[in-house]
DNA sequence: TTGAAAGCGCTAACAG
DNA sequence: CTGTTAGCGCTTTCAA
């Protein structure tokens, strides 16, 4: 193996102390043009790398931003089989990290001690968090004196960190106001446990608040609440309210892919979609495609809250911002076939 | 900030010196029993956590595992959004990397010096590549003298790396047998770029010996060929055969994805799937339980293709391997409802 | 069985 | 403007 190019390499070749050399390499602006012109010129001859673990050891900074997901059967895996979600965002996370050359590691984490140790070994200079974990974890975090970024976050506690979401609630408030505008009078809410999930709790109550706002009775709406929000719950979901009659003509699913299972369960049982059931979805993912008939569902831009995720975490740790920054990024409702206007 | 706790720290309150906490923590045999006791005691009372950046500082190793994924447009958004394969397969390598203590950095790469530098500069201990990049790039690497795990690769050049697939080739031979067997004299094989892309160049190889075995000439099949492989391209080439009036029954896809835009293609201009064409995809994504008719489709188990990767590269880090190691995963037809006996 | 000390490659006072 | 030098936190000879 090829002995590495160090800084002492490049410093011999040009004729410079090692200092000089990180000098240049930094652009720290007191070197001459010449010494400059004579390292660059070593520099490109060797091949020179800087080596970022060195510079990580001694500038207390890894330039890597941690990305913790939540786990889910003690593994990552069905995050990463089935949350089109969370791998749609990254991707967004991914593409302003590499531009600012910083690396993305991704990890689950079991509890806040593991998640600090994980921060203290790697040096992490940020830590982005997809999801809702115990308020401990963020307790423990604190000490660590790094920025954090918060998706989706509804917290008390969450206030004092960067916080990306969307209004919610206004996405169910426009899924509702599409409906009833169609002539709906009976909707049926799906989503994930509302008492524990904020934002399937706040898209809830978009609804109630058309219903309400269109003088309905809140009876109009019927709540579903799932153990989850993947396609199998849907599915569940979707076969539940039909075997308890639910006399319903609407469905606003929180989620697409809870929406694609329950259209699947409907289907399966001789449903037309939207002739027996108009569904609204959430999110309007990649996957959304495939759907047949095209999914109507509230769009947000997951891919562009990846960016904004990253590019928060990157400018607070550049010391470009300070206080914590909130940001609440725009949603609309996109109309496709799985909803009508009923006659 | 709290100061960081150091390994001297530890040595000090231990009352040892750094390099015998330094043996304990590394278990290197040859502390005695009390001196251990110590340390322990110390490490577990300041709560120690080892700095990964200078152990790989000082030994060269980094407990990172490089993830290399091909770009599209400039940029690895595409990947993270529509190729669920990728992602799919990345879980099961987050899975075990976890599991040995290792993270996963994920990178696209443009050209051959890139990929070396970032190597180089983050000390990465291990490539993993998905996807076909061109030769250079793995020549380039040569030198740098890291185990490199091929996925799916079925170059000349890449037989001294490790390598990971599955028999393509049969994967085309039994989608094919499952066509003909149920009366399908006319197949359209629709895949990516077969003159560069040997992967779907060998299942569509897997069909035309199935033909040739089953006797029909081999002008039963109609080849497509798209510049890629997502949903937008299956819809193309769904389009194009079925403006060009092809006389198939059949259809063989070479990626579930493709077959999903296929199918949303024919299934928009009034066909029925599998009445007027049946339907055999290729991977067995989760996506396809969105699916409707359900996909024949060989299965391939991905997930495990990344636990098998990231396994293979660990091992060979560790040193328990060291020759090329070519690994061929099983697959099999998963019949659902796409296909149907031709009467 | 333990410790002193010289690195690993780079940065950042400080001195000149 | 440039160089010297002391770290960053850990490993690993080598000697005791």
């Amino acid at each position: 193996m090829k002995q590495k190019i160090t800084i002492r390499d490049v410093a011999k070749l040009a004729g410079v102390s090692s200092a000089t050399v990180s000098y240049v390499v930094n652009g720290i602006n007191k070197v001459s043009e010449e010494t400059k012109e004579k390292v660059f010129e070593a520099i490109k001859q060797l091949d020179y790398q800087p080596d970022f673990t060195a510079i990580s050891l001694s500038k207390r900074k890894s330039n890597m931003l941690g990305v913790m997901m939540p786990f889910v059967d003690n593994s990552l895996a069905p995050m990463f089989r089935e949350n089109y979600y969370y791998t749609e965002m990254i991707g967004g996370m991914e593409s302003i990290a590499r531009k600012n050359k910083y690396d993305l590691l991704i990890s689950g984490v079991r509890d806040p001690q593991d998640c600090k140790s994980w921060v203290t070994k790697r040096n992490l200079d940020g830590l982005i968090f997809l999801g809702l974990f115990p308020e401990a974890l963020y307790e423990e975090l604190k000490s660590l004196d790094i920025p954090i970024v918060l998706i989706d976050n509804y917290e008390e506690f969450g206030k004092s960190y960067h916080n990306i979401r969307i209004d919610d609630e206004l996405g169910g408030y426009l899924a509702g106001k599409h409906l009833i505008e169609r002539g709906h009078r009976a909707i049926s809410f799906i989503g994930h446990d509302l008492a524990n999930f904020p934002v399937d709790w706040n898209r809830s109550n978009g609804l109630k608040k058309a219903v309400t706002e269109a003088k309905l009775s809140t009876d109009a709406i019927t709540f579903f609440e799932g153990k989850g929000s993947s396609f199998e719950i849907g599915y569940e979901m979707g076969t539940k309210l039909l075997e308890l009659g639910d006399k319903s003509t609407a469905i606003f699913a929180s989620s697409d892919i809870l929406a694609m299972g329950i259209i699947k369960a409907l289907q399966e049982r001789g449903k037309e979609i939207p002739h027996d059931y108009s569904i609204v979805g959430f999110d309007d993912l990649a996957i959304n495609m495939i759907s047949r008939p095209g999914l109507t569902t509230i769009r947000q831009d997951v891919f562009n809250k990846g960016v904004v995720s990253a590019q928060t975490i990157i400018d607070a740790i550049e010391q470009k911002i300070s206080d914590p920054v909130h940001v609440t990024l725009s949603i609309e409702l996109v109309e496709r076939e799985s909803t009508r206007r009923l006659e």
